[in-house]
DNA sequence: GTCTATAATTTGATAGAC
DNA sequence: GTCTATCAAATTATAGAC
């Protein structure tokens, strides 16, 4: 499930009880004892296998966002037609956030909590880095052809990942305020798959003939 | 600047303290320490004037949720027409949280951290919660007109919270990812407050004539 | 590798002088 | 009301047996 380049069966074990305690209960909230117990062992052997907490952490992080960030990796460099990318793209992110939540609002909370450090250290890493070159290039094909008005790519992703993910990581908000079950709510998200896209595209394409 | 209903002039001077540091850290991540030196003054004051730390806490959360929704409540309960109320929802969303980022970026992590008894004990408080049954009506009666099509209330809130404040608090990862200065995500904040309503007009406005 | 026991540190909270 | 000094509890980390 989780991704792990674990050695040892018990090293995987932590690992995934570490993830689920730090997305619940985030850097500061989550304790070791927390983790020692989801993981069916002790704290010391978290010490063990990972120096400090620190160190567990940043593993922890690191993984979550090496999964968040390579499945839209994968699409962005995909050759698929601009639109199908699009409809791809966010039916994977509302796919993606309703299963684990906790990921962006995670990633968001810690990346705004120590912005240099991490943006630095951590997503200047192997391939977490979205890229979205080929995009950009697609796009100035697209607009080029006369299919599409002119748009930033940046501004294109920026809706796409706005409207797929903030409803999901405000549930309980949205949820309260507009008294939603949780079978209305999943259900509206469901329906976006469609609408979005539908929404984005139709911004997009040229309207004259 | 920050909300008080502040008594003395050091019970204000801590609320503010503590809301940046709660805001900037996070409920575990802020400690009372921290929150003394930044009001100027020690621990043993903090506790004079808030029994604990969860009161204290518990005191800034309910003012900064107070601030984000009430203005937003102003102008849903507000008589414009509905295509005006679209465009000054933007702009006063993009200017708040572009203003205080880490009210919804707080909101939404403490939110999803203790779901139940922050919803139920904080939110159903006094005006908090966004009054949108006026919203409700008002697209009822524009669909009835038939100058819009039928479209639910919640989608285009949802729309409009999404497009507007998710950029902003993914900001580090926006940055990073597609490599844009301050000006230049500032540019394209700015730029937004007309896009973004202008794209999501054109998505509920009838086509035909 | 895994455990128990314990050290070392951090931190929320209080006592008591001024 | 405000401070210094200190307690008590929680929590990270390590020592050492098996």
């Amino acid at each position: 499930m989780v991704n792990t380049s674990a050695t040892s069966e018990t090293e995987a074990r932590i690992l995934e009880a570490a993830t689920r305690i730090f997305r619940a209960k985030g850097r500061d909230g989550a304790k070791m004892q927390d983790i020692a117990d989801e993981a069916g062992i002790n704290k010391a052997l978290l010490h063990y296998y990972f120096r400090s907490k620190d160190k567990l952490f940043e593993q922890v992080f690191r993984d979550s966002s090496a999964i968040f960030f390579s499945r839209l990796n994968e699409i962005l460099q995909s050759d698929l037609e601009l639109f199908t990318k699009i409809r791809r793209l966010c039916d994977a992110y509302i796919t993606m956030t309703m299963e684990n939540p906790f990921i962006p609002i995670f990633i968001i909370g810690e990346v705004n909590r120590n912005a240099e450090s991490f943006i630095t250290n951590i997503f200047s890493g192997n391939g977490i880095k979205p890229e979205f070159k080929s995009l950009e290039k697609q796009i100035a094909e697209e607009i080029r052809s006369g299919r599409i008005r002119p748009v930033r790519a940046e501004e294109l992703l920026m809706n796409i990942l706005g409207l797929c993910i903030f409803p999901i990581i405000a549930k309980p908000m949205m949820q309260h305020n507009m008294s939603l079950s949780d079978k209305e709510f999943n259900r509206i998200m469901d329906d976006r798959k469609k609408t979005i896209p539908a929404m984005i595209i139709d911004s997009i394409k040229k309207k004259n003939t």
